[in-house]
RNA sequence: GGUCCCAUAGCUCAGUUGGAUAGAGCAUCUUCCUUCUAAGAAGGCGGUCGUUGGUUCGAAUCCAACUGGGAUCACCA
């Protein structure tokens, strides 16, 4: 039973039966809505009158005096209720309770088979493939893995992809950098395990010699009198990689070779990160593969007149009308621009999935695109445009400021995890006061792994997506307060409670009775705080679903551990007397601990037996 | 200049569809471990919700203008 949704009922009964049959016009029952009751005040919800006085002509305080006498007669949910004001605040009988976390252990119990679900793809990550990823990915990769798995429990068939930008100017950088610099003393050139790096970084590496080589030629260029832009075009190394572009378009074997070896080693360094954090995909790709797609689409759009085309043959739609400009979709000399691609791979992504969904999470500064993107799908008639979406997200700001890649600000992604699991580490020296003796090296080594790694994603996840976001180094791997170890640790707390009880020959998986609250023993006040946040979780896995909102879960999760420490700390569960209430507890307690690690699940972050 | 996003406690952030005296965490100050994990709990301190108007029984929330910050408006991706 969900206590919300019966009370709601049991509110819109009363008023029916107390207005209806009066001579005034009947009020229109309209949608309830309940908000938790604050803490100063007695009750668990609150309904509020205000909007009842103006049909009924009543005062609102009267009105929630008939309403809450009328459910106390009436409803074996609710047992008393104050007026204050408007707000009608009501308190639940401790059997309303019990049942319902019965009826969420019952729930929980049940495999929920999704098996046919709508569909929907989620794109994110998206890398270039020139150098490492960086803290700024990393928000991405979290984002998108989170909420495709909100999505598949909700109860979508969702397609992980990643479109990877493995073809273009700048993998040309790299490559020319590492042909001309590469070479070692001993005449062979240099490999990710000549070098001890990791693919990716050893490419990007190489990409930041590109930048000092250009940088240093255009200082010379302009000493020499010549304008700063003209001499970024101008450096012999720029023409170059232009020439390497030329050439890897067109074919030149040995171009290609060196592209493909470069990119391996690239995508060997993406999969070790990937599988460092956890991440997968169903589906990769490759723009080296689809970025001559959607010419075909332009095509289609001149012939429906949704496109025009210009005296220099480039082409346009005039996006005017849905307060955008005139936006460029093909060059005048036939090439591709962004944009074009995207057309063609959006139809290639739909065509293979049939997706009636499609995320894109992209940073905010591509907003604009995007508009522009969904709006010619939809001028060009496709079936899917309006279930396109970009989950469009803030820069993630150091304490110093923004991020530059060309300061050397740039945290790393590698870096950053493997820092994390140090101080998880540090902090549990610390603070585990024994408690991970037991602990091989090998399970201490990936405890403090999914510490660290719980402390980052939560860290990154709790926030608005929307909003740009501070990260401060030190509060990330935090693992006091609200925090990702913080949960953890809750869950390590119950998991302990609960191995006592089965040492101990106690079943947890069982339903109280209504024998663990009598009437002269009621529940304690933080058993049913518990009992009503275990109540939300459907609503709140239901919301950040809706609104594609991980930090939603984050904070329900947050609230729920909260509230059971509370618990924790007030009662006892194995030394409580009544045998009834330790059985009531323990359940309480299952019911949390797994609504935590599936809560936590659904952000991407696991949690321990023990910490 | 046009368009879009953001602004809540010293700092970092919550705040469903408008509801009561606006909530957490960090920092700071007090308490509480011979008892189920103190990586914890309880409490104190801390706010003209950027500003000014408007809508209404009621606005952090909706509307308008303004101020401050960011992004974007490329035949770049």
């Amino acid at each position: 039973m969900d206590l919300q949704a019966d009370l709601t009922r049991a509110i819109q009964q009363a008023i029916q039966s107390l207005y209806t049959d009066s001579s005034t016009a009947a009020p229109e029952p309209g949608p309830v809505l309940l908000q938790p009751t604050k803490k100063e005040f007695a009750g668990a919800f609150t309904y509020v009158t205000f909007p009842l006085t103006k049909p009924l002509r009543l005062a609102p305080a009267e009105i929630g005096q008939r309403l809450g006498t009328w459910l106390v007669a009436n409803s074996p949910l609710v047992s008393a209720f104050n007026v204050v004001q408007g707000f009608l605040n009501i308190s639940l009988s401790d059997s309303a309770y019990i049942q319902s976390l019965n009826g969420f252990m019952a729930k929980q119990q049940q495999r929920v088979e999704t098996t046919d679900g709508e569909r929907v793809m989620v794109e994110f990550s998206s890398p270039n493939t020139n150098k490492p990823l960086h803290l700024g990915h990393l928000r991405n990769i979290f984002l998108g893995d989170s909420v495709s798995r909100i999505l598949a429990e909700n109860g979508y068939t969702v397609t992980k992809t990643c479109l990877v930008n493995d073809r273009g100017i700048h993998i040309c950088k790299s490559m020319l950098a590492y042909q001309k610099f590469g070479q070692q003393p001993d005449g062979t050139f240099e490999t990710p395990q000549s070098a001890g790096l990791k693919g990716d970084h050893l490419i990007g590496k190489y990409y930041v010699l590109f930048d000092k080589a250009l940088k240093a030629k255009i200082a010379e260029l302009v000493a020499g009198g010549m304008a700063e832009d003209e001499a970024a075009k101008k450096a012999p190394v720029m023409q170059q990689a232009q020439e390497m572009l030329r050439k890897w378009e067109q074919g030149d074997a040995e171009t290609v070779a060196l592209w493909e070896q470069l990119n391996a080693w690239v995508y060997a360094g993406f999969a070790e990160t990937y599988q460092k954090a956890g991440i997968s995909f169903d589906k990769t790709y490759y723009e080296s593969q689809t970025y001559l797609l959607g010419k075909d689409v332009v095509e289609e759009g001149l012939a429906k007149g949704v496109f025009y085309q210009k005296e220099d043959k480039s082409v346009w739609i005039d996006l005017t009308a849905e307060g955008l400009d005139h936006k460029l979709v093909l060059r005048g000399d036939g090439t591709s621009v962004y944009i074009t691609q995207d057309l063609g791979t959006t139809d290639l992504k739909f065509s293979d999935y049939h997706s009636t969904r499609s995320l894109w999470v992209v940073g905010n500064e591509q907003d604009y695109h995007f508009k522009v993107l969904f709006a010619i799908m939809k001028r060009l008639g496709r079936p899917y445009a309006d279930g396109c979406y970009h989950l469009s997200y803030g820069m993630v700001d150091l304490p110093t400021g923004k991020m530059k890649s060309r300061e050397g600000t740039v945290v790393d992604a590698d870096d950053l995890i493997d820092e994390v699991a140090a101080v998880a580490a540090q902090a549990a020296d610390e603070a585990a006061k024994g408690k991970l003796d037991e602990f091989t090296e090998v399970e201490k080594k990936d405890l403090f792994r999914m510490i660290g790694l719980g402390a980052l994603k939560y860290y990154l996840l709790k926030v608005d997506p929307q909003k740009r976001m501070l990260f401060n180094p030190e509060e990330s791997v935090d693992v006091h307060g609200h925090t990702g170890p913080f949960i953890q640790y809750v869950y390590a707390r119950i998991r302990s409670v609960l191995r006592k009880a089965e040492e101990s020959g106690l079943v947890t998986n069982g339903t109280a009775d209504e024998t663990a609250a009598p009437a002269d023993h009621p529940l304690h006040e933080t058993e049913r705080d518990v009992i009503l946040i275990l109540g939300q979780y459907a609503q709140a896995l239901a919301l950040a679903g809706r609104d594609y909102a991980p930090s939603y879960m984050a904070q329900y999760v947050y609230d729920l551990a909260k509230a059971y420490n509370r618990l924790f700390a007030e009662v006892s569960i194995l030394s409580e007397p009544d045998a009834a209430k330790t059985q009531l507890r323990l359940n309480l307690s299952a019911a949390v601990g797994e609504t935590i690690r599936k809560g936590m699940g659904l952000l991407g972050i696991e949690v321990p037996e023990k910490m």
